[in-house]
DNA sequence: GCCATAGTTATCGTATACGATTTCGTACTC
DNA sequence: GAGTACGAAATCGTATACGATAACTATGGC
């Protein structure tokens, strides 16, 4: 647990891609490579993961990758039937709609606990980030606005107090991540409003807002995403909406 | 996931323990087994869990029983160190104290959102089970006390709209249930007032109180059991208090 | 021409086997 | 007597092998 693809910064990121993450046992490389090519969209939701397979393009044999796929399934990632075999799992706009939930209760949370641990260094990287974030918008460049995204909030919560809670918000990054690769679509605007509702959550810690309101403000931050998405979708996921 | 060991009434989890949960799979044998050794206690914290032996135990290779463990260490039941072997984890005070915060903001979530859908015959079942537990209070019955309670919030929580959260209430259930088992300590009182705040929480509901309140009010109910353990517990856990 | 059924193939599930690593005990040295 | 080094036992990690199950295909009957 300590390595997720998402709780590290975006340069890292492509580095431990390109190193190919080959520490450890094998049943560790194969979970590491089997997720690496789910959040990154090499095998998009639906992929069907045939263990023979995969075995053979590690060069381990399928017990790890057994292991691997297990794992995987316990954090959401894939799904296993038995006698059937393993597949992607995240194309389904309710699950969209489920982890969008979760996270921002979760996110909620963890900013609270957060923001009293901030110092003011964080923040000015915090804000760096979002600077980065406004010139992804002005060029263009959804997937590094999306690393970006994730780089801000890491900032905010690499000094989160209760390690659980920083775990549950890495497992939906994760889950988002895969079903971004493949069915999220960009939501006009909803970018800029997020990049303002960055600015405006600094502020908020900065002036030692009480935990309640930090709260609901980094609640409203993913609910409004997921507010806006629901906006174009099908009527039948809307309909599940609380 | 659908076969937790909490998620099912006080009755029929002693129904299940007596079958041996003997479905499907050998991997999934071996899972419900050792899950079920753990929550109900008898592979106590710190517990060495040799593979080869439990496998015998079972009757099945060591494969399957890998898978098991690994499965349970995504759960954060058991520990599994390279080379070293799997121990049953949860013993750390301050585990609990991770535990118990994460679970107050699930918990609380989870019953703001059922909240809207829990009919006059649920609470009617939520309050006959209070009664129960209110009878365990004078007889000291302290095991079937906890029981009821997860029960109680069973009845809450079975119209949950969204099943990532009651998955991550369950989970937290049953990491609760295996510390329980050997370092939780009943502080005096508590029980008395958990009752109470039962009762309040089901006239909220009742009243249709608006979602915040009810939010409030369910994390007040798990934090207060956190705060009375703390008031107990070594400084070095307080200082951890957020 | 279409449906049902039998045989084939692909893939999963598990047992067994063996090499690798750690731990523990014992003997030896200082 | 204490510490260290060596060796044996226990346990883990993974490969291989084979039986079991489900998906696919082809053949025959209607």
């Amino acid at each position: 647990m300590t390595e997720t693809a998402v709780g590290i910064s975006a340069v890292e990121r492509s580095a431990a891609d390109a190193a190919g993450t080959k520490t450890g046992s094998k049943s560790e490389q194969a979970y590491a490579a089997v997720k690496a090519r789910i959040v990154e969209g090499t095998y998009t939701p639906g992929y069907r993961l045939v263990l023979a397979k995969i075995a053979e393009d590690l060069g381990v044999s399928v017990v790890p990758v057994r292991e691997a796929i297990r794992r995987l399934e316990a954090e959401g990632l894939v799904k296993f039937e038995r006698n059937i075999g393993a597949t992607v799992s995240g194309i389904d706009p309710t699950e969209y709609l489920y982890t969008m939930q979760t996270l921002s209760i979760i996110e909620g949370a963890a900013t609270a606990l957060s923001a009293p641990l901030i110092d003011s260094v964080a923040i000015a990287r915090a804000r760096a980030v979002n600077a980065e974030m406004r010139d992804c918008l002005e060029h263009f460049d959804p997937v590094r606005f999306t690393a970006l995204n994730q780089d801000f909030h890491s900032v905010l919560f690499e000094h989160c107090p209760n390690p659980h809670i920083l775990d549950l918000v890495h497992r939906g990054w994760n889950r988002l991540a895969s079903i971004r690769a493949s069915t999220f679509r960009f939501v006009p605007g909803r970018a800029h409003e997020s990049v303002d509702e960055h600015e405006a959550l600094l502020q908020l810690i900065e002036s030692n807002a009480d935990a309640d309101t930090i709260e609901q403000a980094a609640r409203r931050h993913r609910a409004a995403t997921l507010d806006a998405y629901l906006s174009l979708a099908p009527a039948a996921v809307q309909a599940k909406t609380i």
